[in-house]
DNA sequence: GTCCTTGCAAATCATTTGCAGGCAC
DNA sequence: GTGCCTGCAAATGATTTGCAAGGAC
């Protein structure tokens, strides 16, 4: 999904296109990792853009809800976010935080229905991170 | 594995058995699901024991390094805690909280580790945990 | 007595909230 | 002008750190 696709969305949502909230779309577009909310403010202020923090909380948190952005969880304290698309994991390297993503030979998806199901759930989802050493880490 | 022979082993690596200790491995060891700073400070607290939350953090750290405890993110920004045991993973409703431990019919190691090192990883481990709505909360 | 363990105070870090003012449309 | 957006200050909640005192062996 391109950057202009989605605020063209959002706008038919009856929702405004900031200077800031364009950005931010735009840098997660353009990332190859999921981005915690310093990342993203680290990248806005290299275009001179300095919002406040609670704002890019805000803008993420909007995002969420609108379905644009999917919520990563790396289990070290810091919420990171991503553009949502296909689902998929990640690799995380435990050492240089590299991150690479990766999706699963067979359908994990169709296993936790099934999981749920039998244990009379409704599924909503799943979190999946792999950890492991780089190949330049090892 | 019983409280008794967590602290033996702990014993016999020059380490000292305390009665916060002691307790927190027991609360643990009895415990169904994986338990936050708080949850573990609410058991000690019916114990009548109440030692300072640096204690816990410090205690459950240690416990963590000698293996004897697995840290569970259920990605609400608060670390868990669960006696370290076969490799399993869990179920969490998102509306009452309750969880419940499954392990998976197939082995996600075989594949983690088959994915892994195709990419040149050295795989350390992985998260995974099922979120959706339990019978009672649908 | 040694040194692991604990308490207390204070600091740090991620995130949230309330309210007033600002800007997109 | 209306209603979404933003900034600022302050609060909240989880976790960490430094240092001095306490307790297990």
């Amino acid at each position: 999904m391109q950057t202009s696709n989605i605020l063209s969305k959002l706008k038919s949502g009856g929702h405004k296109n900031t200077k800031v909230r364009e950005a931010v779309i735009d840098i997660l577009v353009k990332s190859t990792t999921p981005l915690s909310i310093v990342d993203i403010a680290d990248n806005l202020s290299k275009m001179s853009l300095k919002p406040n923090k609670t704002t890019l909380y805000r803008e993420v948190d909007f995002l969420k809800i609108q379905q644009i952005l999917e919520e990563v969880d790396f289990g070290d304290g810091k919420k990171r976010y991503e553009i949502a698309s296909e689902h998929h994991h990640h690799v995380i390297c435990v050492s240089c935080k590299s991150v690479q993503d990766i999706s699963l030979d067979q359908d994990l998806k169709g296993q936790e229905n099934k999981i749920l199901k039998r244990m009379g759930y409704k599924p909503i989802g799943h979190s999946l991170e792999f950890f492991g050493l780089c190949s330049k880490c090892q």
